[in-house]
DNA sequence: CTCTTGTATAAGCTGAGCTTATGCGAAGCC
DNA sequence: GGCTTCGCATAAGCTCAGCTTATACAAGAG
């Protein structure tokens, strides 16, 4: 099975091939390509020579195809339509419509899902697409131009940043659960509730021992209590009323406005890191994936 | 609607692309593609750059598609094959495996079908394929190789020639015919006799009316008997007792030794014109072109 | 640690792929 | 019939896209 690239003169005569067909005209062809006529009939007779085999008859004023020119056009269009249709597609998806963010499924669901209507109302036309996964993706080895983070800057030398929200947390219980349990007063009270605790196993973030050092306290029961692996789901329990998690303040304001979710305690940990819209320092943002930054800049 | 000349930064960059992804490695893309890793490195980095996406993940010692690559590579890889296996079915029968030769049906059926056995013993593997008309048909126009014609050399300036038979004009009847009507024994007695007339409405052919000229008499009236305008449908009604018609001896030859047809008279008219296979000057013959050319050839 | 090997990239070369200009011929028009 | 139009083929010339060779670098394997 020989390779096209030895079929063929060049694989650009193909294209020159189906429009001459498509056109019956060399001139018309070279119009709609951009180039003249006589590169349009070298293009075609390099293909001829290199095949074999006679494609069009030369009319006065005009180019008609052969037998065996219709059967080969035939499947040249089909095949380079076929072709034409998927770069497009990849092009208006990397360059256009298509805006694609990297984020968690908590940030997903908690943060852009709550703004979703007003960023519908502020960029019409921006499809925009949540790409979640339980890790942070490597949108420069997946092509994704924007993707959302929780760290600091410095430890993503290929990426540009903008700060959309500092890392403060705090815990959360829902209404429910406090009408049954009542509401801790103090860190140490809190201690002895039901805690629910996030397991990610990918993403790095905080645990209970952490929130209570923080408060210059200790937990003395690390194991007791609800143990889940997603953030999105930890929300949900505690709006079920399993227990108390920990908060991000972020995720969490809307459904703490709302009177979802409660604040316990008035202690606050500040991590001193931050949530930002990175996206590669290799390659251009095209102007709607900019928009898009932007806006989520602008909900800072 | 753009030109899949303005979204690519070359045609042959896909086919680079689609060799890489399917091999997962530059080097073995340049490897099957008679280049060098370094030239596939640089197309697929410009069919990137001018999608605007990135089709691969580089990774050590490979390269992996992403997401956004598979899909486009799936595309690529389906369009090619369908324009490659058209490219190698044209390049074959242009080249190769098929040999078309262009004639009439008459020629077909009366000189080439009864001789398609010798042909086969004597050049197994060539497909031959005889494209019948009712005209003489722009063999260079068409792309075909080979074509059997009627006439003189001198007035195809744009052809070879090689000479397969003098134009040697009898009448011919059949059994069933003398048996009911006995077989005339001069020319004027033919005359008398039901005469089938060919009207072949684009070949010139020598008619009832040049033939009794030749014989020093006259046909009296030449609107009696059966017109068929194909020659080859003409035989078939001598056969069937229809009538005499005018045979030509080349295309009659198996008919006469066979006793299917029978000669009338002993006079032949020799018009000094001759039937040739032909093959066009601009373009050389393939082998198995030139195989049947000279095979054709020695059967004169 | 050394070695292997496959990707990226710099620097340089060259001929494929055009361009401009012109010739020719088939149609159409008057 | 002569004249005009215009589209294909082809000659001559140009140039930069598409390679090549050489090298740097890095991830695995042993």
């Amino acid at each position: 099975m020989r390779s096209l690239r030895h079929l063929l003169p060049s694989a650009g005569s193909l294209i020159v091939f189906e429009a001459a067909g498509r056109l019956s005209s060399f001139t018309a062809a070279g119009r709609e390509l951009g180039m003249t006529q006589a590169a349009v009939s070298y293009a075609v007779r390099g293909l001829e020579e290199q095949l074999g085999a006679q494609l069009f008859q030369r009319r006065h004023r005009q180019v008609v195809l052969t037998e065996a020119g219709e059967r080969f056009h035939a499947d040249v269009s089909l095949g380079l339509s076929h072709i034409r249709k998927s770069a497009e597609d990849l092009r208006l998806q990397a360059t256009g419509g298509h805006v694609t963010l990297a984020a968690s499924t908590a940030f997903g669901s908690f943060w852009m899902m709550p703004r979703l209507q007003q960023f519908r109302d502020e960029l019409p036309g921006i499809d925009l697409r949540i790409q979640t996964a339980d890790r942070d993706l490597d949108i420069i080895a997946e092509g994704i131009p924007l993707g959302v983070r929780g760290g600091e800057p410095r430890d993503w030398a290929d990426y540009h940043s903008l700060a959309l929200a500092d890392e403060e947390i705090f815990p959360v219980a829902g209404a429910s659960y406090l009408a049954k349990f009542g509401l801790p007063q103090t860190v140490e009270q809190l201690a002895t509730h039901r805690l629910i605790h996030l397991e990610e196993p990918y993403r790095e973030a905080a645990s209970w021992d952490e929130w209570f050092e923080s408060a210059g306290a200790s937990l003395s029961d690390a194991a007791r209590g609800l143990r889940i692996n997603d953030y999105a789901l930890v929300i949900q329990a505690v709006m079920e009323g399993q227990g108390i998690a920990l908060g991000w303040r972020h995720l969490a304001s809307r459904l703490l406005a709302s009177g979802l979710l409660v604040p316990v305690t008035d202690h606050v940990m500040k991590t001193g890191k931050a949530f930002y819209v990175v996206w590669p320092k290799n390659r251009e943002l095209s102007d709607n994936a900019r928009k898009v930054r932007d806006w989520l800049a602008a909900q800072a």
